[in-house]
Parts: structure tokens; sequence; C-alpha cells
DNA sequence: GGATTAATAAACATGT
DNA sequence: TACATGTTTATTAATC
């Protein structure tokens, strides 16, 4: 069966995204595909692609976008959440790395072959500059120590490990680092403890009462970058606020209009049939399921439908119509 | 066009 | 003395 949804390329306007295998919280919650979920997926058995990242191209996908990444991990995992009496959880930095291991889908159509130009232009590059303020930057490596406070050069240290592209940028960006950190009035310096004193310089922490501000702005950044650019550039679920204390939010839906998403593609042959049309696809670092326009589904349902092998036999037939 | 903000560069002081 | 750290000033660019 030539499938229509293929001639969807992975970073339109919004296949609805979901990751294998899905741990979402009890709570019922609904997605469909007016919204759009965007999970990370580590590396998936299948037949490579002339368009697969090379390894460095993958470290920066993955490390340029930590939030989406240890947001999503840590929600996902559904552990005890060590601050979660804190109104703006971070406490996902600290998980980076723990990624669930995800299981291959039995089946998958062939993806569509991306043309290389467009692969290029989806993809960031390890030089390709953070969108995130300096002051972010440092607030997250803050943020993402046990402790709460930095000395400048673990502050350094985080970054070059967090976004490749201050690996090779030149030393200037340490000044500015240094600036930010002397100027705003976002982060204080503490003397460091003379008994237990190791290295030079103080360390560095974020005032309570900026800190509310230093998460609206991130949140911001992150927003925007998700929204106005591709999918997986900026994947970015991110579940920095909870509404409340009682649960993570566990995806972050992106509402986009149904008439971008679906005025160039043919109509399902099956939207009609009374199955549910599912596509695997894979691209790059992520797999797509892309469910018809009006379908609404809870996450149980989603989520045995990804487990279920039999469900994705199922739709890897529907595939092969 | 002016105000604000952020990034960058540089100079300088201080501490290790 | 060298280097890291911290402060301050100035300039530029982008944004509102």
């Amino acid at each position: 069966m030539e499938n229509s949804s293929h001639a969807l390329p992975p970073s339109s306007p919004c296949p609805t995204i979901l990751r294998e295998p899905l741990q979402f919280s009890s709570s019922p919650q609904h997605i469909s595909s007016n919204s759009c979920v965007s999970l990370p997926l580590s590396p998936i058995s299948f037949p490579p692609s002339p368009t697969s990242l090379s390894p460095a191209t993958a470290e920066s996908v993955h490390s340029s976008s930590p939030l989406s990444h240890c947001a999503v991990s840590h929600c996902l995992e559904g552990q005890s959440i060590p601050d979660q009496d804190d109104l703006t959880c971070l406490s996902w930095l600290h998980q980076r790395g723990d990624l669930l291991p995800l299981q291959p889908l039995t089946k998958m159509t062939p993806l569509p072959q991306q043309e290389p130009s467009m692969a290029a232009q989806l993809l960031p590059s390890a030089s390709s500059k953070p969108p995130y303020s300096f002051s972010s930057l440092i607030f997250m490596a803050i943020e993402d120590s046990p402790e709460k406070r930095l000395p400048v050069k673990d502050i350094y240290e985080w970054i070059v490990n967090n976004f490749p592209y201050y690996r090779t940028a030149t030393g200037g960006w340490r000044n500015s680092v240094r600036h930010n950190l002397s100027l705003s009035k976002s982060f204080r310096r503490i003397q460091r403890d003379k008994s237990q004193s190791v290295g030079k310089g103080s360390l560095w922490c974020v005032c309570p009462e900026y800190r509310p501000v230093l998460l609206e702005v991130l949140r911001k950044t992150h927003s925007y970058h998700s929204n106005n650019s591709n999918l997986l550039h900026k994947p970015a679920p991110l579940c920095l606020l909870t509404p409340d204390h009682e649960e993570l939010v566990t995806m972050e839906s992106v509402e986009y209009q149904q008439e971008e998403v679906c005025e160039d593609m043919e109509k399902d042959p099956l939207s009609d049939s009374g199955y549910i049309e599912l596509h695997y696809y894979e691209s790059q670092q992520y797999q797509y399921l892309v469910l018809p326009g009006d379908t609404e589904l809870d996450l149980e349902t989603v989520e045995i439908l990804q487990l279920d092998a039999e469900a994705q036999e199922a739709a890897g037939s529907l595939l092969d119509l």
C-alpha cells in the first residue's frame, strides 16, 4: 500500500510522536492528533538509512537539548522525586544519562528518505549555538549540581559537557560566564568553607528570589524553540513547571493547526474503515507514530498499542497493504 | 528612533 | 610568575 502519510516529513508540524515503551503516569490523560508529543529515543535497531546520524551529530542532538531529554527521562521513570515539594522541579537534571533503554519496534515500515540537504537542515550540528542565554546555562548548571552551588570552573565544565558548541568555541564565552555571574542579580557568590576549600574562587548559587524568573525564561526559551524549530532539533517536552505538587506533567502538548498538518496530505483511505491507522517510521533518533487527524486516544490505549507486539505487527501489516 | 537586554571583548585587581 | 577568578567598563546587536 502506498501510504500517503509517508509524504509527511518528520519535521512537519506534527505527527503524534510516541516513545516506546511508554510509561506514563496513571492519571487519565488524552492524546489527540491535535497535540504533538515528542519524546527522545535511543538508537533503535533499524536498517541504517543514508541520513543516519553520525555519532558526533547524534551526540549533538542529545546534548543540545538536555532539558527535554532529562525532563522526559525523569517523568517517564516514575521514580520518586526528591524535589517534588518544589514547585519548579528540576530534579530531572540529575538523571541525565539515565534514559530508559528502548526496545525496538518489531516491525516498521521503511522511512521516507530525506534529501541529505534536508537532513542537514533539520539536524543541529555541534557548532550550532544553543538558544539559551548565559544566565540560563549557568542556572541549569547550578541546578544540576547536588549542592545547588558550583565553582565557576564546574559551571564551565557543565556547559561544555552539555553543549558541544562550547567545546570548540573560543574562550571568550568563559569570560561571558564570569561576567554574567558578576553582573546578574540572579546569582550569588558564596565563600567556600575554608576548612574544606579546595581550588580557587568561590561557589556560586542561584538566588531563590530569582529562581522563578530564571525558570520562566528557561521555559519560554525552550518553548519558543520547540514551537519554531523542527521537532528533531528541539524535541522538548518540558516538565519544569507542575500545576501542583502531586504529579509531574508527563508530557507537553504543542498545539498546532490541524489544517497546517493535513492540507498537503491525501485523505487516508482507511480513515473511514474503523481501523486506527498507525504509521511507524524512524527518523534519526525519533520514532513517529502518526495518528489520523481525528483520532483521540487515551494514553493507556496508546501504551498498549505501543507495547503489544501484535498491535505493532498489525500496524505493520496495515502499512504493507 | 529610543530603551532595554544580552553577548562579547577587554582591562584590571585579587587569590592561589 | 602564571593562571584562574572576579569586577567593571565599553561596544555592538537584537529586540521591544
